[in-house]
DNA sequence: GTAGGGTTAG
């Protein structure tokens, strides 16, 4: 039957006597139903909805298999409200009406009270089937966590359904969802049988993870058994690419996914576009945006937030301005990209209209937007506007205290940095291995000895102390708040020490002005075969600086150059002016100077001019001067 | 008679 005929038919269906309807057609009565959904298939329009709201009205609704297919038109046009007041007129709703009912809830976003639905259920005495436990684990993914899906999967080993494939493949997509991979691999290798939509399961699991090798090799496995991937795969396949930066087996998926046709599609177009700019490859993104038939705001949005994610602050804004005057309407992620773009160009006025364009969207009471809001006007320097945001969000999380945290560390206002993670204390959120370094680095800024140890305390309590970049990050703080003995504690404790954290001790020791230390330092350093770098010979030269030790100091200045073959930099010459300067030795820093005048370059000659100054030995100065000249 | 896996994310 055409479709054309199939709505004349639904809508003389519902002209005729509601009476005479029931008793013509018997069981056939749900048949408009039916074709109002070939109408939402083929069109998707308004027509569609008029008919859900008739028979909503009819009272036809009141026999529970009318109302489920109305409930879930209402809920596929997003109408939540009205697909309840259909799911309240059914006299004795069946499990079907009230997997209808969960699954609207769950779609449109309220999973809480999908899960309440769920209860109310069982409690009813209802027996859930396969589909409603489905339902239920989906609703553990997206809210309830994986104490709750546990609970679930123990009803349904004792049900028997566990051993049913479509339950199998949700639990692996549950617990994959609720961060415990780990259980979703278990069940997927115990799995007898296997179908497209557990593999996709699997593999959607470790992309999401950014565990993007053992997704390619999942799908290696799944092409090995004779499964051919579909466009659901690819995107999954394409996200593991991406996570892991896999730019040559992304362009091979590239090239089966043209084979197989499919990159046209806007969908799986986008998803290329993002594997492309996250492996860093701008110009492959491009001519798959350009070929792309329709572009959606996903796939401009992929282009915008993928350009301000690789540093390209300026292309992401002219990408925004395109897509508006392609009359594309911007989503949240679009404002992520842009305002993050904002920041990269430092922009804060563009930033402040994007804000009013945020709220217009009433995208500010986001949380993902708003912490966004925070970072972006943090890192243009606005930090009272950044406060603002901050102060008006009403459900802040760990994001919004260490964006706030940041945004204050990063310009220097150490204390209102201490204020905040306290209150983030107090409210009990748990400060993580992003707020650590930040608020360690506050307390060093400041020399906040005190504040430093007690944070050194949460760190253990909140077990961040085996973190190697918070481990540093504590040695660092120390040795600038002048207690290298803390930092030679932590620094002995730890596993592994790259060449920054020993250039750490060193910088602490120039600090604290403790030669003899460094040195015994600098050889133990050696003993692990590290080569120390330029700024660890700044850090040496510095502590010879400070102890007067002038032999030793040009002894390591010299086998710098000669033995690491570093070239010294600006602030090598005013160590070295520095230590001779304070020994009163002048005229031994020119000679100095003269005896490596290869090394010598501008820098280096304004260090020894701004040094001769600073003694106040013009003789020497104006002889350096039209040397130097 | 139902579905199950999916793109852009601070």
């Amino acid at each position: 039957m055409s479709k054309i005929k199939s709505v004349q038919r639904s809508q003389s269906y519902l002209k005729e006597n509601r009476s005479q309807w029931e008793i013509v057609h018997g069981r056939r009565k749900c048949l408009p139903v039916v074709y109002a959904q070939s109408i939402l298939e083929s069109q998707g329009n308004v027509l569609c909805l008029q008919l859900c709201r008739g028979f909503s009205e009819s009272g036809l609704v009141s026999v529970s298999y009318v109302a489920d297919h109305v409930i879930r038109l209402f809920a596929t046009h997003r109408s939540l409200a009205e697909a309840c007041q259909v799911f309240y007129k059914v006299s004795s709703p069946s499990v079907y009406t009230w997997h209808a009912i969960i699954s609207a809830h769950m779609k449109l976003g309220q999973g809480n009270k999908a899960f309440d639905l769920y209860v109310m259920m069982q409690k009813l005495g209802i027996e859930a089937n396969k589909f409603v436990f489905m339902c239920a684990l989906q609703i553990c993914g997206c809210e309830k966590g994986a104490s709750t899906g546990r609970i679930i999967h123990d009803e349904l080993i004792k049900s028997g359904y566990e051993l049913d494939l479509s339950i199998q493949n949700t639990l692996v997509d549950m617990y994959a969802k609720c961060g415990s991979l780990a259980e979703s691999c278990s069940i997927f290798s115990k799995q007898q049988e296997r179908n497209i939509v557990s593999w996709g399961a699997m593999i959607a699991g470790y992309a999401a993870h950014g565990v993007g090798i053992e997704g390619l090799e999942t799908f290696r496995r799944m092409y090995q058994k004779g499964f051919m991937p579909n466009s659901i795969i690819y995107l999954s396949v394409l996200k593991a690419c991406g996570s892991i930066e896999a730019l040559e087996q992304g362009r091979l998926l590239h090239m089966e996914i043209i084979r197989d046709g499919m990159h046209l599609d806007e969908v799986v177009g986008s998803a290329i576009i993002d594997m492309y700019l996250k492996c860093g490859s701008l110009l492959d993104a491009d001519t798959v945006f350009e070929d792309l038939a329709i572009k959606d705001v996903v796939s401009w949005s992929a282009m915008i937030l993928g350009y301000a994610d690789q540093g390209h602050g300026q292309k992401a804004l002219n990408l925004y301005s395109d897509m508006l005057s392609e009359d594309i309407c911007p989503n949240k992620l679009t404002f992520l990209g842009v305002l993050k773009a904002c920041w990269l160009v430092g922009n804060l006025r563009q930033g402040l209209y994007m804000h009013s364009e945020v709220v217009s969207q009433s995208l500010d009471s986001d949380l993902v937007v708003a912490n966004t809001l925070i970072d972006m006007y943090a890192k243009c320097g606005a930090l009272n506007e950044a406060r603002h945001v901050f102060d008006l969000l009403s459900s802040k999380d760990g994001v919004s205290y260490n964006s706030m945290i940041q945004g204050y560390v990063q310009n220097e206002h150490s204390l209102p940095a201490l204020d905040i993670y306290s209150s983030m204390r107090c409210r009990g959120i748990r400060p993580n291995k992003v707020t650590f370094p930040t608020i360690l680095k506050a307390c060093s800024n400041i020399r906040a000895l005190i504040e430093a140890r007690q944070i050194h305390a949460n760190v253990i309590t909140e077990e961040f102390d085996n973190d190697s970049t918070i481990q540093s990050a504590i040695v660092d703080m120390y040795a600038k708040c002048g207690s290298m003995v803390e930092a030679i504690n932590m620094f002995e404790r730890m596993q592994s020490r790259d060449i920054v954290l020993w250039g750490t001790i060193f910088t602490g020791c120039a600090q604290s002005g403790d030669w003899q230390l460094a040195r015994q330092y600098f050889l133990k350093m050696q003993g692990y075969n590290l080569k120390p770098d330029a700024w660890v010979f700044n850090s040496i030269l510095t502590a010879c600086s400070h102890a007067g030790e002038v032999n030793e100091g040009r002894w390591y200045f010299l086998s710098m150059i000669h033995d690491y073959r570093i070239k010294p930099s600006a602030d090598h010459f005013n160590c070295i002016i520095d230590l001779l300067g304070r020994s009163g030795r002048l005229d031994e820093a020119s000679d100095f100077f003269q005896s490596i005048p290869e090394q010598l370059d501008i820098n280096g000659w304004t260090a020894l001019l701004t040094s001769c100054r600073s003694y106040g030995n013009n003789k020497l100065g104006n002889e350096c001067f039209s040397e130097a000249m």
